[in-house]
DNA sequence: ATGGCGTGGTAGCCACGA
């Protein structure tokens, strides 16, 4: 089984390249995160001329996140129960593979702009009510695997600068402990764990010519529970898109099970 | 390194990304 997720940053503009991509390297499931379209646009057709399924859940202009997969998607969840939140940050469905059932959760983590803004706030608090709703979620399903942009860099390895960025927001100790609190109920960081000491990033900014000097950050994970995690055979990061021409400044991140 | 680019909404350049 082979899962990859893609902040395209916007799917209107991107949705050729996703096209060509999915042609290319045949996932199974494709999880996407900065649609920026409402659900009334997302092209559900496209996606099935492919032989795939999808679900969105959308808005204009900003966030959005969709699961498209060969599979069938089951009991869909838009958004975090129990927290109101106007941003369509996350998309979770049940999927039965050869694997057996796991639950698919795509998520685009707030951005968090700088340390001392509401935003951030926002980001450690919606990092927050997404974990206890993971913790009750972990009791009725076995087999989960989070992906998608979490806008947090977990080590200093996953960031060309961690000087430059010290305390900066990304990379700061309060994101870092969040997103460790995520794998203490017992989930891998899976690219970290099949590659401990590879320097690879999936993000690099548009500015300062920021790719072809590889000034870049690993920001989008791939996360499975520990009975998953040994049953991984590959994490990379495929660069390839990057390279095309008007790019999203995120590039695929790819598990195979 | 605090800008530079890119996208979308709107009709002014501004919000936002990371």
């Amino acid at each position: 089984m082979k899962l990859a997720t893609w902040n395209v940053n916007s799917l209107t503009v991107r949705l050729s390249q996703v096209e060509e991509w999915i042609k290319k390297a045949k996932p199974d499931l494709l999880l996407l995160q900065e649609t920026k379209q409402e659900n009334i646009k997302f092209p559900h057709e496209a996606i099935n001329a492919l032989g795939y399924k999808s679900i969105h859940n959308g808005q204009k202009t900003y966030n959005g996140v969709a699961i498209i997969s060969k599979y069938e998607l089951l009991d869909i969840q838009n958004n975090i129960p129990g927290f109101e939140d106007g941003q369509k940050r996350m998309i979770a469905a049940t999927v039965n593979t050869n694997h057996g059932k796991i639950r698919i959760v795509c998520v685009y983590v707030p951005n968090g702009q700088s340390v001392d803004s509401d935003k951030y706030f926002y980001k450690l608090d919606w990092l927050k009510h997404f974990t206890l709703w993971l913790k009750n979620e972990m009791l009725s399903h076995p087999d989960i695997i989070i992906a998608g942009d979490f806008n947090i860099a977990p080590q200093d390895i996953d960031c060309h600068d961690p000087e430059a960025w010290k305390n900066n927001v990304l990379v700061s100790k309060r994101e870092r402990e969040a997103f460790q609190k995520i794998i203490d109920l017992g989930f891998s960081d899976s690219f970290r764990a099949m590659n401990p000491s590879e320097i690879q990033y999936s993000w690099w900014d548009y500015r300062m010519a920021g790719f072809r000097r590889n000034l870049g950050m690993r920001i989008d994970h791939i996360l499975t529970n520990k009975n998953l995690i040994n049953k991984v055979t590959m994490s990379a990061i495929d660069k390839e898109p990057r390279k095309s021409e008007r790019p999203s400044d995120h590039t695929p991140v790819i598990i195979e099970i």
